[in-house]
RNA sequence: GCCCCGUUCGUCUAGCUGGCCUAGGACGCAAGAUUUUCAUUCUUGAAAUCAGGGGUUCGAAUCCCCUACGGGGUACCA
């Protein structure tokens, strides 16, 4: 019988949700809903000690905000809960006990200090120590201890650990849906330890203790579990679950985009990109981490570029929509490699989805973005001033540095465009366009008429054209750059532009005058 | 060190069942057009001898082997 796709994505709350971890779930998620499946979230947290405060929030909160939605887990509830690997706690001890009786595992009974110092011996010879077949019968474990020394030790409830018993030379093969074939022999890898001393389960046995209980048929999820995932397989061998046992597929990793290594909280701050979806401050030291949220990103931006970072439709479109990547998602077509995260490309991203937003939407968020900065204009204003400069942006901030001279006249000109725009004798000739442009009269079509009347002056005085525009431009804007003149002289009206004429004729003429 | 995975333009990638590849697209870059400015937009271009070397084959980016390089793992962390 075909089973119903369930697929999981489960974190740890140790920190912020890295940016490799939403693509990872945003594969999942794809994955679930292109085959009517169910996606859930788990929380596992079995390690106490790297618990941090808020976490858990900051990932829910983080999908929320990308339009990611679960259909069991923490914070939806469902049929297979508790979600939360801390609440499971007491249900794993019969699973690694059980592996126990079945002769799958063993009571170790070393102590950290004590497979330090074994750790530091080996070093000391040059040799790697690992916890396995070959060395397990010289550590103090119930394979190497007569039963009643175990036995006494329990009793006296000494600390002990359940670790895995990996067969001796024995070929564990697994098909990756991503890597195809893999192939790993079992006396080069190490008896993990599957039970901690402080009565909680590690990972390895969670996980798929509650894989099996939460019916997960397909485990999507980052690269560097590949090579524990033999354990994995053996461990389903060990509670003969075989044949429930999920598909694996590993994803490549999200590399840092200059030099080596993967993509870490560091490579943000650094080179001024987010690697979490949303702002996060650190409980502890306070430090402040970057969103792609606060940043100015749109959800639909991130997920489409994540989505196209290591893996592709087949076609030549790279825009997507959420329902779209659902439509044509596909785990074959996933890259095997590391992907370099490219931030120009990631702008552009954003570029293409800040387009779709309407007028109204761009207006209302740069209405808001203007009173921070203390700047109150009529709505009116401010949509036409966006419609006039929104396509020259990758983001909402960009709308600002695009349209300052709208909101504050120009105190400074840009040294390079005063040379190269403000000619001799300039200062004279704008003296008469003030005057001429004070005569006509004020209203809505007050811009056209300016350029009607300007065009026939500079014919009519053999002036050059380009030299008077880009004069008055120099006089309104500050700089050489900005929109259509004539849609800048409607937008700011006539008493603005002359005042803004008129000041640039008095400083500039005293700047020519000093020299 | 050992184990596993990977390697096509600067970056993301197409190519996977060998010939349609003088290797395609996108970002970025350059030039031109439009904009009497700047940006947008459009057009064009430069950019990978397919990591290197051996095979197999009439024929290989595509199959096999070796080497190099990159990444991951090697915790009572996930």
């Amino acid at each position: 019988m075909e089973r119903r796709v369930r697929v999981r994505f489960a974190p740890s709350p140790t920190g912020p949700l890295h940016i490799g971890g939403v693509r990872t779930a945003l594969y999942n998620y794809l994955f679930a809903k292109k085959n009517g499946g169910d996606f859930l979230l788990r929380i596992e947290d079995t390690d106490r000690t790297r618990f941090v405060e808020g976490a858990e929030r900051y990932i829910i909160e983080s999908f929320e905000w990308l339009g990611i939605k679960f259909d069991e887990g923490v914070g939806i509830g469902g049929d297979y809960g508790p979600y939360r690997q801390s609440e499971r706690k007491d249900m794993y001890r019969k699973y690694a006990l059980e592996l126990v009786e079945k002769g799958w595992a063993y009571y170790a009974f070393d102590t950290p200090e004590e497979l330090d110092a074994v750790r530091k011996r080996y070093e000391a010879e040059k040799k790697n120590f690992q916890y396995d077949c070959k060395t397990r019968m010289s550590l103090r474990n119930s394979l190497s201890l007569s039963r009643q020394e175990v036995e006494r030790l329990l009793e006296e409830g000494r600390a002990y650990v359940i670790r895995f018993r990996f067969p001796e030379n024995e070929d564990i093969h697994l098909d990756d849906l991503i890597r195809g074939h893999v192939k790993m022999n079992s006396s080069l890898l190490d008896d993990k330890v599957l039970y901690k001393s402080d009565g909680m389960p590690t990972y390895h046995l969670a996980n798929i203790v509650d894989d099996h209980l939460m019916k997960i048929t397909h485990v999507i999820r980052g690269e560097e579990w590949l090579p524990s995932c033999p354990l994995h397989v053996m461990l389903y061998k060990a509670f003969g679950w075989e044949d429930t046992m999920p598909a694996f597929a590993h994803l490549p990793l999200l590399l840092k985009p200059e030099g080596n290594g993967k993509l870490s909280k560091r490579d943000g701050d650094r080179l001024g990109f987010p690697v979490f979806p949303l702002q996060w401050t650190d409980p502890k030291t306070k430090e402040v981490s970057s969103g792609y949220r606060e940043s100015g990103y749109l959800p639909e931006a991130v997920i489409n570029m994540l989505a196209l970072l290591g893996w592709n439709s087949g076609t030549e479109q790279e825009l997507f929509s959420l329902d779209e990547l659902v439509q044509v998602f596909s785990i074959e077509r996933i890259s095997k490699h590391g992907a370099k995260f490219d931030l120009e490309k990631a702008k552009w991203f954003n570029h293409q989805y800040l387009m779709k937003v309407s007028d109204e939407e761009l207006t209302d968020a740069f209405m808001s973005d203007l009173k921070s900065r203390n700047i109150e204009r009529s709505k009116d204003f401010v949509a036409s001033v966006v419609r006039l400069i929104r396509e020259r942006c990758n983001f909402v901030k960009d709308l600002w540095s695009n349209s300052d001279y709208f909101f504050v006249a120009p105190e400074e000109y840009a040294e390079k465009a005063l040379k190269k725009r403000w000619k001799d004798g300039m200062t004279e000739k704008m003296m008469v366009i003030s005057n001429n442009l004070q005569q006509i009269s004020d209203g809505k079509d007050w811009g056209q008429k300016a350029e009607d009347f300007l065009m026939k002056h500079i014919t009519d005085n053999g002036l050059n054209m380009g030299q008077v525009m880009n004069s008055i431009r120099l006089a309104v804007v500050g700089d050489t750059k900005g929109p259509n003149m004539l849609d800048i002289m409607n937008v700011l009206g006539k008493d603005e532009i002359i005042s803004r004429i008129n000041k640039a004729i008095e400083r500039i003429g005293i700047l020519c005058r000093e020299e």
